[in-house]
DNA sequence: CGTGACGGG
């Protein structure tokens, strides 16, 4: 099977000066796909992966492991998994096939189930979270990388599969990587046990191919063929000091040069940059001479209503120009069709993790080679494009390879703990594929034993029994705690709702072109004591509407992030159930709520300093109320908060007026010696 | 006194 990991050749351009067209032929029209069943077949057997198919299915027979390589468009996901089974491979067991993203899972899934010619949830079936379309009958299953590692933690060996495809592997997800060592272990131990043997195929884009075959036992590496077109790059002359100005002259240049059908996706930062791009391409288009053609500008960022995402998708009119100005969630969760032009800022916004301070900090950074090959390849899905880099080739030489695997930027607490409640014995010395920095490990620990979730004997981590009830739920360790120890103050009912409310995206709608309508509004529901029971306020009255929808807009409340936090709830009330805990309402009594809370989320305790700025107890952070807080004028002396925010100050978000007493009785020994650290 | 890239259970 041919493969060229060779970049197609370079060339130079200069934002502002006339640059030379890749391509002056106008698009070409692709044959129209059909869905009449017919079809199906010749679509199957036209896939570039259809002329390996009998040499690939010799392979994976004898193959324990595999490492399969393909670019997009080689139908390798689609096709691999009905390769298997139509082969009698893995028949005695189910096949997975895990996705980083719900949305994919349930789309291959129903994909499949066509081309196999049968209903959803009978051969062909998905497990996602809040859905399950499987039965019985079931043997190709797609599911979240996510939604696997759940089902480990009641059956480590995996015990119902014969083969687990991991799909997307260079993504690396955090959920992906602590699965590389799940399905690793699972493998080992099946065959230590006389178990029927599991069978692992990693499968990714071209990169980091060499860490997958050494990790899994040096297994061999399959390439397949792909069907991208080809893509001219371009670099500038010099590096760019401002790459939005920058972007706007690459975008205007294009615009005046190329035909108006081509459309152009510009790879930006965050929504306040976009949006502000927005506009400025906008006054501009206005003002050009009429040659020039009108221009639709369109923004793209994952906050941005649903109804306003699918504009990307809709065709510009005839004679105008579709541009679409977004951040990285056009490099793998919405493909748009018909993109001639990409323009790479290099630049994204991204998480960083200090161990040290324990804080998360997003930040613009640059893109790695990988990602900017990602971006690249998004003007190359129909026909061959152009991808244009705002920055030299020598810059691009000194970007890292790979983008850094999320689980060495991210708190680990909650994977130690599933890890944990998975059996793993070494916690510390887990398998990973890429080992997280000692220091994030150990800090990791350190809050879970805070929490009281594991205890540490010689250099051993050992899970107690209330970790053990927290890994049950799906849920950052603090929350399942704070839940767990609900019923010690009669409640649970209030603290689900709390904790549901801050495990999914805000339900406030803030538009800020009615800010004041909005403070008007909000009013009604504010409390004194913070920012969790004014949210609790808000749920609470909207249960009293059933979750009226116009309720909720003339509220400035998401209806759709609402129904979640109902979602949510129901879930983590369920498992609340099956651990027999007593489920009460307080009702009126919301001190008892926020008494819960602080003796849960104790860790984010913060003081007032005389200064009147806060003292956040466990870091000894100078940390300050965030302005959207209820609290921000008030100041008491002691809240908790739910996350600590760094932008242009550290902010605590989402607040609780505590009492400090209640934090006293919550870890006596911790704050003693916390508060006097404080105090000298 | 002023804001959150993207996912997932």
């Amino acid at each position: 099977m041919p493969h060229d990991p060779k970049p197609p050749p370079a060339k130079r351009f200069k934002p502002g000066s006339p640059f030379s067209l890749a391509n002056k032929k106008p698009g070409m029209l692709l044959p129209k796909k059909g869905n009449a069943s017919s079809q199906i077949d010749v679509q199957r057997k036209h896939l570039p992966i259809y002329q390996a198919k009998s040499q690939l299915i010799d392979q994976l027979r004898q193959l324990p492991n595999a490492v399969l390589i393909g670019e997009t468009g080689s139908g390798k996901t689609t096709q691999i998994p009905q390769y298997l089974y139509e082969a009698g491979i893995g028949r005695q067991g189910i096949i997975a096939v895990t996705q980083p993203r719900r949305v994919a899972a349930i789309s291959l899934a129903g994909r499949v189930a066509e081309e196999k010619r049968t209903q959803l949830g009978k051969l062909v079936g998905y497990t996602v979270r809040f859905e399950d379309v499987t039965s019985v009958e079931t043997k190709l299953k797609f599911m979240t990388d996510g939604m696997l590692l759940r089902e480990a933690i009641g059956d480590p060996m995996l015990l119902r599969y014969t083969v687990v495809i991991l799909d997307e592997a260079h993504e690396r997800t955090v959920h992906t990587d602590v699965l590389f060592g799940v399905v690793k272990s699972a493998q080992r131990k099946r065959k230590e046990h006389n178990k029927i043997p599991l069978k692992v195929i990693v499968m990714s884009a071209t990169m980091d191919v060499d860490l997958f075959s050494q990790y899994f036992n040096k297994s061999p590496v399959l390439y397949l063929e792909g069907r991208q077109h080809p893509i001219q790059i371009y670099y500038t002359k010099q590096p760019q000091s401002d790459y939005l100005h920058a972007a706007l002259v690459s975008i205007f240049q294009i615009h005046q040069e190329a035909p108006l059908s081509h459309d152009i996706l510009v790879f930006m930062t965050g929504q306040e940059e976009i949006e502000a791009l927005a506009r400025t391409c906008r006054d501009i288009a206005k003002h050009l001479p009429e040659t020039c053609g009108p221009m639709i500008v369109i923004p793209l960022y994952a906050s941005l209503p649903p109804a306003q995402q699918l504009r990307v998708f809709y065709p510009a009119p005839k004679g105008c120009r579709k541009v679409i100005l977004s951040t990285n969630i056009a490099e793998t969760s919405i493909t748009i069709s018909g993109i001639k032009y990409v323009i790479d800022t290099g630049m994204v916004k991204a998480k960083r993790y200090n161990p040290d301070s324990g804080l998360e900090v997003l930040a613009v950074q640059r893109v790695s080679k990988a990602q900017a090959w990602q971006r690249a390849g998004r003007a190359g899905r129909e026909d061959s494009g152009s991808c244009y880099r705002l920055y030299t080739e020598d810059e691009f030489e000194n970007l890292a390879n790979m983008t850094v695997p999320e689980i060495q930027r991210c708190n680990l607490a909650g994977v130690i703990l599933q890890l944990l409640a998975l059996g793993v014995s070494d916690v510390l010395n887990f398998d990973f594929m890429s080992k997280p920095s000692p220091e994030s490990m150990r800090m990791a620990v350190e809050q879970l034993d805070l929490l009281g979730a594991v205890e540490q004997r010689e250099d051993q981590v050992f899970l107690t029994p209330l970790g053990k009830k927290m890994a049950c739920f799906p849920l950052e360790p603090r929350f399942a705690k704070t839940i767990l120890i609900s019923p010690d103050f009669s409640c649970s009912e209030e603290i689900l709702t709390i904790v549901s409310l801050l495990s999914v995206d805000s339900v406030l709608y803030n538009p800020p072109a009615r800010r004041d309508e909005v403070l008007l509004v909000r009013k009604k529901f504010i409390s004194s004591e913070g920012d969790l029971i004014t949210l609790l306020n808000i749920y609470r009255a909207f249960k009293k509407v059933s979750g009226n929808k116009e309720w909720c807009r003339e509220n400035f409340v998401n209806s759709r992030n609402m129904s979640l936090v109902g979602e949510v709830r129901a879930q983590l009330r369920d498992i609340c159930i099956k651990l027999g805990l007593k489920l009460e309402s307080s009702l009126s009594e919301l001190a008892n709520v926020r008494r819960c809370l602080a003796h849960g989320m104790f860790p984010n305790a913060a003081e007032l300093q005389p200064g009147g700025t806060y003292l956040a107890l466990d870091t000894h952070q100078t940390v300050a109320i965030h302005p959207s807080s209820v609290l921000f004028q008030a100041k008491p002396a002691y809240v908790i908060f739910n996350e600590l925010l760094h932008t242009s100050r550290c902010y605590m978000r989402d607040l609780c007026l505590v009492d400090p007493d209640w934090l006293q009785e919550a870890a006596p020994e911790y704050f003693r010696r916390k508060i006097h650290i404080s105090k000298s």
